[in-house]
DNA sequence: AATGAATGAGGTTTCATTCAT
DNA sequence: GATGAATGAAACCTCATTCAT
């Protein structure tokens, strides 16, 4: 660092960051709202108050944008599961508290695509690296399977398993609420839970 | 037929299914392949042996189209999943049938559309009629669903929460499986089934 | 050929290879009239007549267009500059009748392209299969500088020198003259081909 | 200066040019790598290690750099040209110089426009000024062929024409040359020159 | 003077649909 | 009924230019 050498300070301004937020969430809300086919840049770009040519400055392209946008939510379900959760707690009130906590977040509409079945058919990219980053996310889930089976509560499967036979029901089942195909009252909704925590525990 | 003419031979083999059928298969195989972006008409007329015009002989538009080979796949599976099932088997041996045959349509490729999660981003008419056919077609579930609740054997909820419960895991455990996400052995297959089925007995 | 075999009859018509030569000569004339920047597929669609998607049905992209334009052009060329040439005519005859002919071809309104130096910066496929073709259609031209070295009276060189000595400064001339750098008299004319002559024959 | 800022040290190297040269070099460069249609703004101004805006401090829009660009150009060249080259030399000793410097640049790197063709397709204003002014670049040119006929050597045609007989041939060959097409030995190039010579020469 | 984020018109290309044959 | 060439709207994306900082 010699007499020719200066200094360039960059603000990563929250305004700067917005706009990038702010076209994620308006493919987001796009996406729900018309598919997967009704969802052009040109839609985005006026949803999100930018000009279409700046969408690129933040995204490579269209599909570095929906996979941007399906790591992005994936963090959001990720966070809001585990909220409320501490790995002390019970472990029926640990599960019944994730379990509440994926259908709220499916019920209410702030992730509107993780009810519309959407979500799925985003592009992801499926490798070794990505499958760790969700393992990670999901640490608690994972850790509350895990808990069970060393207490000899749970069926000795794989947590992956264990998932797939207690959590997924959840996300049909909001589905179907959401779409209208079922409405669910909240005494049907204890014995949603109910259900699905006899097919992971030892009988 | 002057000198700018040639000629093309065509042999009409007995094997040509009627145009209809083999327009609806071409569009299942393209889908299965390219996904929903990499379907256009012209591919599915070239896959299918017609002309693109020919296509809009049998289906009003792209989105007809889609509608028909949805109800058309939807017959195929209820048709699958009630094989080698009747109503006066024992409960649990129905259930057990039909899991499987869900299990094996979803894992073989002759039905590629359900096991790779297109299937559910097909466009589906969201309405009382379409919901009163998928009833009828689904008889032999809800047959068994509601003997199993005269029985006391399960749980006093309606059929529709029964079978989010205790099918759909299938669906979902074997979209892992054939995604190559979660390779599924016979052991944990039939733990997997009798988790199903602790979903819905009553304990 | 059985009973379940029959015949169709495709017709090239003379209207449908009309379609690409349209197109073929609005690309020409525009690509001399705004260069290789003005030149949109809209503008070329535009120009020929047809609608912007017509284009590629005849052409991959544009890049094909321009390739195709190149090789269009360069037989057009080959055909003028061969007119009223036979290997039996003296040599300086020859020589004359040739360079008229480029002179003639890059003054008329015919051959827009030759005249305004956008021909050589269309994409061409540089390999050896080209070199052959262009060979071939330059064969008049080759048989000429060939027979002038086999009598002793042109210089020992190979025929690609030669040419470029004596038929290339007919090519800048002209480029000259259409852009109004200098207008060529017709005494100039013949100087220059007597110049040109002057520079390929031994002394 | 909060979280969000970070910070990059730059070398502002003794090397650093002028800001206007160094985008007249980068636009070179990159006009010889990519041609004319790989030419973008943000590229020259990547290369140049300027600001996209800071370009339209120097010239009025892309059109003026290219334009700015090619006078530029076309001043190197009348200055290489003349290296070497003074007007008491024997004739054919500075038509020989002249030839083989417009040579030596066409195939060195330093001059990358010149050899590819690209050079003629910069937009030029072609008007009675700029006439003039290319005029005086190739002074020395012009005052060897008005010596040359004053001497009763060459032939008794416009300075302008025996340029283009016996100067742009050498282009030419350098062009192919470079591209490929044909590769040019030592005693071809003698023999080329000779050639040259003799065009302009009464004999 | 310099920056570079933002713009939006315009580029190439695709594709659902029509219609003369 | 069947064809497939033609259409042209609309898709994705680039890039010359501006302007607040």
């Amino acid at each position: 660092m010699n007499e020719h050498s200066f200094i360039i300070l960059i603000h990563k301004s929250p305004l700067m960051m917005d706009k990038k937020t702010r076209i994620l969430q308006a493919t987001e809300k796009l996406l729900a709202m018309y598919g997967f086919h009704g969802l052009s840049m040109q839609m985005v770009a006026r949803e999100a108050g930018v000009a279409a040519g700046t969408i690129y400055r933040y995204f490579e392209d269209k599909d570095d944008l929906l996979h941007q946008l399906h790591d992005h939510i994936l963090a959001c379900v990720a966070n809001k599961i585990s909220q409320n959760v501490s790995d002390n707690m019970p472990l029926q009130q640990r599960f019944r508290t994730m379990w509440l906590n994926i259908w709220d977040m499916a019920i209410q509409d702030d992730a509107p695509l993780i009810n519309r079945g959407q979500f799925d058919s985003l592009p992801k990219r499926e490798n070794q690296e990505q499958r760790l980053l969700e393992k990670k996310l999901f640490a608690k889930v994972d850790q509350m399977f895990s808990d069970g089976k060393a207490a000899g509560l749970f069926k000795p499967l794989d947590n992956e398993i264990l998932g797939t036979l207690s959590l997924e029901p959840c996300i049909c089942l909001a589905r179907k609420h959401v779409n209208g195909v079922y409405k669910v009252s909240d005494e049907v909704l204890d014995a949603a839970i109910e259900a699905s925590w006899d097919a992971i525990v030892q009988h």
